[in-house]
DNA sequence: AAGTGGTCTAGACCACTTG
DNA sequence: AAGTGGTCTAGACCACTTG
C-alpha cells in the first residue's frame, strides 16, 4: 500500500491473483509466501497391469513405487442402495445394495487425492474388499481370485475447480484446479465390476496414458 | 446490495466467487447471466488408431465425429531452433531445425483448444507436414506414408489455472482451470518423431482412455 | 502490544449497454 | 439518459501470529 500508494482493497486484490495463479499462499496473521513447487505425483498407465497386482502392489502402491512417496490411504467402508447414476453404470437395479469404498490417500501424510469406489454388493461379499485394507495387490486382485478377470479399465478425465468440500479435504487454496477422473473397471464379458470417482489436486499430479498406434 | 444491506464490494466477492465456479459469467454494462453448461468434447482414445488415419480422419476431426462437433483449426507453421527442452524430448542438437504448427482449434466457430506441436525439421522438409493443411489423415498419416510407421503415443496430462494467454486465446474467464496435454508421437524404433502441447478449456472437455488390465 | 491477513462499508469514477 | 459491471480510495473491525 505504502510502496504503490494504493488501497488496501487493491493489494488484496493483486494479491489474491497471485494465489489464484498459485504462486503464493496467505496464512491470517502470519503473512503471504512464495508457494512450494509441489512435486508432480506420476501414475503411470502401467499402474493397472496384471504383473503389478500379482507383485502384490495395489494401483495406489503402484504410483508410490514411481515417485519415491510413502503413500497411505484412509477407507470408509459402507453399504447403500444404489441411485440412479450407480445403478445405470454398474448395470444393475436401482436400490440394488453397492459396496462403497470412500478412501483419502495420503502421500507422505498430506491428503492428495479422494476416491469413491462403487462396487455391486454381489462381488463383494464375504470378501476381502469389505474390509478397510483388502490385502496383496487391491480390490482388483482380489476380485481376480474370485473368478471375475478383469479386461480393461477406461478412464474419463476432465478438470475443474475443486468444490468447498475439496478444498477442505485436500487442503488446497479456494480457486484451486483438480483433475476429476472417474474409471471403470470391466470384466472379460465387457460387465462394469466398479465406478472408481476420484479427485486429484490438479497441480500435484502428471497423468501418464500410453497409447497404441494401431 | 438492496436486497441484503451489504457494499458493492461484498456482492462484487460475492458473484466473483460464482464466476470462478463457472456458474456465471459478467459483461461490463450488461449484467450477470447464468453461463451455459458448455457442452462436453469427447476425446475418445481411439482418436489415435491407425483405421481412423486410413479413413482419412486426423486426430481432430476424429472428436469432432463423435460429438457433433464442427471442427476447424487455423495453423501457423514456423521453423526455429530447437530450445533445450525440445532437443532433449526430441532427441535431437540444440539449435537444430524444428518444425513449429501453432494451432487453434474451434469448435463451432469457439476457440476449445490450442496446440504447439514440433517435428525435427528432418522429418518435415518438403512434404505436407509443412502447409497449413496437410492433407487426409492429418500430420501422422503423412509420416507414416513417408515411411515413419508409428508405434506408440504418450500423454502427459496436469490440471492447472489458466494463464492470461490462454485467457484471451480460448475466451476464458479468468481463473478458469484448463487441462494441459503433451503427447509424444514414438515410432516403431522407439524415436520420438513429435512433441504436441495442447491446452484444453477444463470444463468443455472429457478425456477418455482405454486402459487394458493386462 | 504490534503487526499481519480477511473482510466489510460508503462513496467515487469510468466503461459499456440499453435489461 | 439511466442502468449496468469493474475498480478504486479511505477508513473500520476482527482473527490470528509473533516476521
Amino acid at each position: 500500500m505504502a510502496r504503490y500508494k494504493v488501497s488496501r482493497q487493491t493489494v488484496q486484490n493483486a494479491v489474491d491473483l497471485l494465489r489464484r495463479e498459485g504462486l503464493v499462499t496467505g496464512r491470517q496473521g502470519a503473512g503471504w509466501f512464495v508457494r512450494e513447487k509441489p512435486a508432480v505425483l506420476r501414475l503411470a498407465s502401467s499402474r493397472l497391469r496384471r504383473s503389478e497386482r500379482d507383485a502384490g502392489r495395489g494401483a495406489s502402491l503402484t504410483d508410490a513405487a514411481q515417485g519415491g512417496w510413502t503413500l497411505d490411504s484412509k477407507a470408509t467402508i459402507r453399504v447403500e442402495p444404489a441411485c440412479e447414476r450407480t445403478a445405470t453404470e454398474l448395470r444393475i437395479e436401482t436400490g440394488a445394495e453397492v459396496l462403497i469404498r470412500d478412501r483419502v490417500i495420503t502421500a507422505d501424510g498430506h491428503p492428495v487425492q479422494l476416491a469413491v469406489s462403487r462396487l455391486p454388493r454381489t462381488l463383494t461379499e464375504g470378501t476381502a474388499i469389505e474390509r478397510e485394507n483388502p490385502g496383496p495387490g487391491g480390490i482388483y486382485a482380489r476380485l481376480e481370485e474370485a473368478g471375475h478377470q478383469l479386461e480393461r479399465f477406461e478412464e474419463r478425465v476432465t478438470g475443474r475447480l475443486a468444490t468447498a468440500d475439496e478444498v477442505s479435504a485436500l487442503r488446497l487454496d479456494p480457486g484451486s484446479p483438480v483433475l476429476a477422473i472417474t474409471r471403470t473397471a470391466y470384466d472379460t464379458s465387457g460387465t462394469p465390476l466398479e465406478i472408481n470417482d476420484m479427485v486429484l489436486a490438479g497441480e500435484r499430479y502428471e497423468l501418464i496414458y500410453d497409447l497404441p498406434a494401431d
